[in-house]
DNA sequence: TAATTGATTTAGGGCTGTCTAAAAATAATA
DNA sequence: TATTATTTTTAGACAGCCCTAAATCAATTA
């Protein structure tokens, strides 16, 4: 049985999302920049890492994360989801407060206390930012979702994730009103600048730069 | 603003126990005793807690804990009793479960947490071992508290809480049918062996050892 | 293809928290 | 009080996780 402490937890969590799509390999960089610390740092955890064959490790080439190691990503993520989900929904913490509060819980060690939850909160299967919660076997319930600022005019759709949830854009998104649920239509885009328009719930519309749009994940 | 580390937290925790009642010092001896280290770690791990002023250190001499420590012993101790409640009613968990997650649990360090957690159990006022929980400025809801073994004959009285948390003992007591809250009534004591039986509810009579009984704590 | 640039690793060090073995201080006893 | 026993501290080591500075490797460019 291969055992993590929380710091590799975090890393491999950072390596399973930037290995995500892509099936290039990750570089010590790359992993540098996702976990603000310095590459020296990387390299050290990365040996450990691929001595503990979560990861493939070629030094100077890079790594690619294992099958064994995905699976162990996919329990943190699961485990890191849930809390978000019990912050928001049971403790009435706003969207933009849970991440940090959510990583220190995701680390606490019990197979009963992350079923219970899960049980608990009614197996739910995404979390506060649209995020899928894997179910205890790594199973993710992947939903087709599209940019919101590469949706063509007039199509609809509901909003379904945020690809930012840093605590910034999350109280933007509340301020002028877009929400994970909200059922949109594409009213205008601006080439010159990629804005866009939107009308959320047929009532109220909405300017946003493509910087926003583009961090807004859109079921059609 | 001081800030300890779990590790201290731990420590402090303990300490702090032992102190209880008594006003004499506490030994390196005793703290080793109570968290399952070496001496060698303990005298280390005094050294640093008396820099922090958590505690006043006399080498050779052991330790008195500081009222800062304190206050911070009973945070610690809030947060882990809430925890619990937080395990036994809401995640279905059994009072003997509880003790080593919520000790995980009880070191996030998140202020708002602790208080929407506090709010979202109704501010519970005693753990599921009947211990008393601090409030958020550390007051505690003190009962004047008996063992049960001390009791005289014929006296009634209500279980409140146990002396004793290991998961053998409440398991034990779960088996008899013993539980905080329970009314009881002194039937018969043993002066030779020390054990007596008690009527459960007015309805089960139980008989217990002295060691049993030495660990329930009884409210008249 | 040789030199330069940029990415990556290694070396060495700090901090925390644990240990064992040895030294030192205090307490108990003869 | 002198000796012995017990308690406590110190010394030195190791593992985890981070850093800076220096060395090394690989990729790019002239
Ligand atoms: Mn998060
Ligand atoms: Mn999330
Ligand atoms: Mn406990
Ligand atoms: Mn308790």
């Amino acid at each position: 049985m291969i055992t993590l402490t929380p710091a590799e937890e975090n890393y491999l969590k950072a390596i399973y999302h930037l290995s995500e799509g892509g099936k290039k390999g990750v570089s010590t960089n790359d992993v540098s920049a996702e976990m603000k610390t310095k590459p020296a740092s990387v390299s050290d955890m990365l040996r450990k890492l691929g001595e503990k064959e979560v990861i493939e490790y070629r030094k100077y080439y890079g790594l690619h994360i294992t099958e064994e190691g995905k699976k162990l990503a996919l329990q943190t993520i699961r485990k890191h989801r849930l809390w978000e989900v019990f912050l928001v929904e049971k403790l009435k913490f706003s969207w933009d407060e849970v991440h940090e509060v959510a990583d220190e819980l995701s680390h606490v060690k019990s197979r009963v206390l992350t079923q219970r939850l899960d049980e608990y909160l009614g197996f739910p299967k995404f979390d506060p930012h649209g995020d899928p919660i894997p179910d205890e076997y790594g199973d993710i319930r992947a939903r087709p979702r599209q940019l919101l600022n590469e949706l063509d005019l007039g199509s609809t759709g509901q909003i379904v994730a945020v690809k930012d949830s840093s605590p910034a854009f999350l109280r933007y998104l509340d301020k002028v009103g877009a929400y994970i649920g909200a059922r949109i239509k594409v009213m205008d885009k601006t080439e010159f600048d990629g804005s866009v328009e939107i009308l959320v719930d047929n009532k109220k519309s909405i300017f946003m730069s493509k910087d926003v749009a583009g961090n807004i994940l859109v079921m059609v």
